[in-house]
DNA sequence: GACGCTGATGTTCTCGATAACAAGCGGGTG
DNA sequence: CACCCGCTTGTTATCGAGAACATCAGCGTC
């Protein structure tokens, strides 16, 4: 017991075997869990293990063995909530799964996903995931053919459909607004090169030309606050029609929004409703209070990761990449008059 | 040249040598930038290598130069803005050094830092980071003696100073304060267990003390927004004597607090000027804006990183984590009058 | 008592790379 | 012409683990 703190060199296994008296093959068989092994050999060698505090090598493992433990995950706006918490389940479930995640931040002033693919294809890695713009991914993927499993966060459905989670997404907020009588809306979206916007957007114009509305007005952000507020200002100075709600495409850029109406003297949700999407941890404490649709980022990482698991070991083929759970509608003040 | 994109098993030292018609030793000098070469022998190794597309195996290198490439990260509510800032920085430095970062989250649900210190312990890692909570982190530390090097993110100091850069924050938000004529403040505090918590307390303390002003009344919370609410609830109802002023450790919470003072009519900053720590990107879009101090959380993970692999390649001794650039107050609405 | 079978353990080779030492080959010199 | 030296390249061993095959001991059987 008490394997002692700090030791010089770890112990490998012929030092093992050296100590229980045995060959170094049969310390591995122990490790593997080998069941013809007499109960006297393998008390010896557990408690060579003990002594020695024993670990084994991964190097030496992953060399014979061929095996590699390494994940290349390149994001976009790791800065971004969405991103972010997603970046959290990934890791959790890679961690669970006995790999480790290479993340390779993406973007503007980073690397360009092109740079960042070529990194990653000359390192040894078990698999990529791209998470984040569609544009360039999907085109740097059709130009270079890897040799290992890909996923894309963009990808994933929601469970027990076919629906992508983020047209789902669109789609919530757009019935969310219809029910409250909301007829004619604007709409914010994010960056056109990733798919979460269109997807969003696309659920969101489907839902709501399926119930009677229509968007008016659109306009284009970055995903960030900043850009909310300065796309709602455009959209205020060119004129919002005659619209009673707005739609965007991420909290962030909808609190940007609020900050902006505010400013304009637009009162929320009188004369007009704004709903977001992601639930962050502040759009409780808007005032008014942000109404959004809460989207499980975390358990999203863990699904895309697993899904590339499953596909690295040959558990699953290639295919849709696994399912998540339903994003959730979260109602607050700036939808509904108190 | 045009290596074919997905070929079956990658290259071998040994493909190169056969194809370039020498000896596999003589590929690796030539990989190794090895001087005595005929230049005749150069291009030919030179053109096998490109033609196979050959890129050394990291495991049998890893195995040969027993050279660890991975340094485990123990972060705390990755979830947060600051701690997520930090891995980004931590991450791209990492990467810059030819290192690979396993993020490990602890915390509450997760996993306990010293579960993950077990975890690490028995793992073969170049470094240790440790970010975030200061306990349990430092018991675990004297507990369990390292063979590797070990860094915390608590530790930073400004550059040039020997101050931690917490304690520099707070007192720029103290100083801010009595600049706008405030003597009587109260204080929500992040986290006991955290360094960056008590550090932003004490700077902000004694450099209100210095200017003859004084804390009035403290609360604490846990960095959220929710928390920032209820300890501002909290309180409001147990009286906030006579303060003009609320200095809070972070925005996250500060949001919250605005919110929780806008429910209850209180003006900001009329009658009671705010102030946060890390200028969020939704900082500047609350209504007031909120001042807040701007900490380079990016730039702090470099640093991290950059001092631990120092320590690792033996380039600098143990000692002070290097330095970091100097907060920066930004002032906004929340502590000025229009 | 010799044979063969079976169960437990050992020997040797391999994974892909680098280090230490060895060796071939050319030219200059006594 | 033999020797030596330096430049370039090759041979062999090594890192730590695992797989294939070999071997050894013990036991039952004829």
């Amino acid at each position: 017991m008490a394997a002692g703190a700090a030791r010089g060199k770890p112990a490998t296994i012929y030092d093992v075997a050296e100590l229980a008296g045995v060959s170094h093959i049969t310390v591995s068989r122990f490790l593997s869990g080998f069941s013809g092994m007499r109960a006297a050999t393998r008390e010896r060698v557990a408690a060579a293990v003990a002594e020695l505090d024993y670990t084994p090598n991964p190097m030496g493992r992953s060399l014979r063995l061929q095996r590699i433990d390494r994940i290349a995950y390149l994001a976009d706006r790791l800065d971004e909530y969405g991103p972010s918490q997603l970046l959290l389940g990934a890791l959790s479930a890679a961690r669970a799964r006995g790999y480790i995640l290479d993340v390779v931040p993406t973007g503007e002033g980073v690397l360009s996903v092109d740079a960042a693919v070529d990194l990653v294809g000359r390192e040894r890695v078990a698999g990529i995931v791209l998470s984040g713009r569609t544009e360039p991914a999907r085109s740097v993927l059709t130009r270079r053919a890897f040799s290992v499993p890909v996923v894309e966060d963009f990808e994933l459905h929601v469970a027990g459909t076919s629906t992508p989670v983020d047209e789902w997404v669109g789609q919530i907020a757009a019935e969310h607004l219809l029910a409250q009588g909301h007829r004619r809306v604007a709409l914010l979206e994010g960056p056109a090169a990733w798919a979460a916007s269109s997807s969003r957007a696309g659920g969101f114009r489907a839902a709501l030309a399926r119930g009677g509305g229509s968007v008016l007005v659109v306009e284009t952000g970055d995903w960030s606050p900043r850009s909310g507020y300065e796309a709602t200002t455009r959209m205020l100075s060119a004129g919002l029609g005659d619209a009673t709600a707005l739609g965007v495409a991420n909290d962030a850029m909808a609190l940007g929004a609020l900050s902006a109406l505010f400013d304009a003297g637009i009162r929320v949700p009188e004369d007009l409703a704004v709903i977001g999407v992601d639930d962050l941890p502040q759009a409780a404490y808007a005032r008014p209070g942000l109404s959004t649709v809460a989207v499980d980022h975390a358990a999203e990482g863990r699904h895309v990761v697993d899904a590339l698991v499953d596909r690295i070991e040959g558990v699953a083929p290639p295919g849709v990449p696994s399912q998540v759970p339903a994003p959730l509608l979260v109602v607050r003040g700036s939808t509904t008059r108190a």
